[in-house]
RNA sequence: GGCGCCGUAGCUCAGUUGGUGAGAGCGCUCGACUCAUAAUCGAGAGGUCGACAGUUCAAAUCUGUCCGGCGCUACCA
């Protein structure tokens, strides 16, 4: 029994939530899932980053305050993940008081601790775009890349967070920690930033309001990356609720889009030691989906797909199995709505849910609708077994498409057992009975499996079965055990769990 | 330029610390079955593991070079 705090990056309030996005709260909201089968206390974060110069920008176009706007578009993120079925304990906005305080809090410490401080920033600034842009950007001579405007040479004070002070701490924070980011080959990307040498890095601004003072000097904000990175802090009580922080915090799992590696792996690190954080966060790196596939390539980009269009098609548990399924946590891999619909009538229609189905028929003539007992010495047992190690293995290495291949080879086996048996060939009795009865114990603990992939469907097929309560308040590994479907249940059959589906 | 990732059957991908004749799913071909959502099961075809060289008794797996695809190099998962 342990502690898992998973969280996703808060996502900014100026995108709309797309399938890149629900890739990575979905396999965070599955890891979680499984340990809360596991019975461990789980808490699940995911929330809105709603300052700076962006927010700002759009809000003034859509005719509303900046408030207003995060408003409006960080309940687009709490729909889309509700409609997901994500079970989030929370839901952060950097907007909330609570988070003003934490952050106030950690950086005045890091403040305290003489790791900020004021230097002049000075760069090339484009009016336009009200930033700055280092001079290999600029176009033309000295224009910038957008306006095609001249950019004008600026001079401003900044308060900088001195990250180079933390080189020598990092490096050994990575040398002592060899699980600290996964896979491997982000945890050498990481290194390589780190060998490259770090530089202090600007974390305020003078020139927009939109963000959390800086406590020391109220006329500037911090900069919208270094307000945002401690919201996983915010959530667990930092700054306000000391206990729980300390309860939560060492147990903390970042899970992050590889394009933010580097803020989450070096800088947040640093910052954390600044403020004189004991324990430091474990980062799972995935890389992208890249839209491909015929049906989709129109919409041109992954960022533009939504993803409560494909579960108007799969529905929730479709389209869930099918991302987590599909692409491996780590490298980039290839999105399109053809290998969705694949996964979906392979893996969900055909070999789940058609199991569920002649299962439930069969039981229905040759056992009067009462499911059997299960065989202590079924053949099913020794591959369920090896089949749970693997599974438990897979999502305690993060790799979420690895454990669901592991546990549908349960399904798989089982629809060939039943193949090799042929129970419908025989008389009813005790032999059909066992055969039958072995099905449904393999299903019982497949559908445990499956549940942080398909949670809505898994207790559907849970009470097809005859289970009492639900899969949720199941634990493991008891429940994986062989020989606890109890026999003597009503098994109903029933319309299709997962229609098979054809493309459109 | 610097750092890093990737290149394994038609497709999408697995391949721990190098070692029985290189795998899975999908797709395809043939066959079986007909309880089931035209689902299921079996058999089969299909790969010089990007190229070249090297280390080794032994390499997809280590080293080097090259070719090809890509990412990061201060703010979109």
């Amino acid at each position: 029994m342990g502690r898992y705090f998973g969280t996703t990056p808060i996502f900014y309030v100026n995108d709309a939530p797309h399938v890149g996005h629900a890739y990575n709260a979905l396999s965070v909201d599955a890891v979680c899932r499984w340990h809360r089968l596991l019975g461990d206390e789980v808490r699940f974060l995911t929330g809105t980053d709603e300052h700076g110069l962006k927010v700002m920008r759009s809000a003034q176009e859509a005719g509303r305050s900046p408030i207003e706007h995060a408003d409006h578009n960080s309940g687009r993120f709490r729909d889309a993940w509700a409609e997901m079925n994500l079970a989030n304990d929370d839901f952060i906005r950097t907007t909330e008081p609570r988070h003003h305080a934490a952050v106030q809090a950690m950086l005045q410490r890091a403040y305290d601790n003489g790791h900020i401080y004021q230097a002049t920033y000075s760069g090339w600034y484009c009016v336009g775009c009200e930033a700055y842009y280092a001079e290999d950007d600029l176009i033309d001579d000295h224009a910038c890349p957008i306006h095609k405007r001249p950019v004008e040479h600026m001079v401003e004070d900044n308060w900088f967070f001195r990250l180079s002070a933390f080189q020598k701490q990092l490096e050994d924070w990575f040398a002592a920690t060899p699980g600290n980011v996964t896979p491997d080959g982000f945890r050498n990307e990481a290194l390589g930033i780190l060998r490259q040498g770090l530089e202090d890095v600007s974390i305020s601004r003078s020139s927009i309001d939109w963000g959390i003072s800086v406590p020391w000097d109220p006329d500037h904000v911090f900069y919208v990356w270094y307000d945002a990175l401690i919201n996983y802090a915010t959530a667990v009580g930092y700054g306000t609720d000391q206990e729980q922080f300390d309860t939560w915090w060492p147990s903390v799992h970042h899970f992050v889009g590889k394009d933010i590696l580097r803020f989450h792996t070096i800088y947040w690190p640093a910052m954390l030691m600044a403020a004189d954080v004991e324990h430091l966060p474990t980062v799972h790196v995935h890389g992208f989906l890249l839209l491909g596939g015929e049906k989709m390539s129109k919409t041109g980009n992954v960022t533009k797909v939504a993803p409560s269009d494909l579960i108007a098609d799969f529905g929730v548990d479709g389209f869930r199995h099918a991302v987590l399924r599909d692409h491996p946590f780590g490298p980039d891999s290839e999105f399109s709505y053809e290998a969705l619909l694949s996964r979906y009538n392979v893996d969900l229609a055909n070999n789940y849910g058609n199991l569920v189905s002649r299962v439930a028929t069969v039981v229905a003539k040759k056992c009067n609708g009462i499911g059997p007992a299960p065989d202590p010495g079924s053949p099913l047992a020794a591959v369920v077994a090896t089949a749970f190690a693997e599974t438990a293995a897979a999502w305690e290495r993060t790799q979420p498409s690895v454990a669901l291949e592991a546990t549908w080879r349960i399904i798989r086996q089982t629809n060939e057992y039943l193949q090799e048996r042929e129970p419908w060939k025989m008389d009813a009795g005790p032999d059909v009975d066992a055969v039958m009865g072995d099905a449904l114990e393999a299903l019982r603990i497949a559908t445990v499996l499956a549940w942080p992939s398909i949670p809505e469907t898994a207790e559907l097929a849970w009470k097809r079965i005859g289970m009492p309560g639900t899969v949720a308040e199941q634990r493991l590994p008891a429940a994986a055990q062989w020989g606890l479907y109890p026999g003597g249940v009503t098994v109903e059959t029933g319309d299709p769990l997962f229609p098979r589906l054809k493309l459109t």
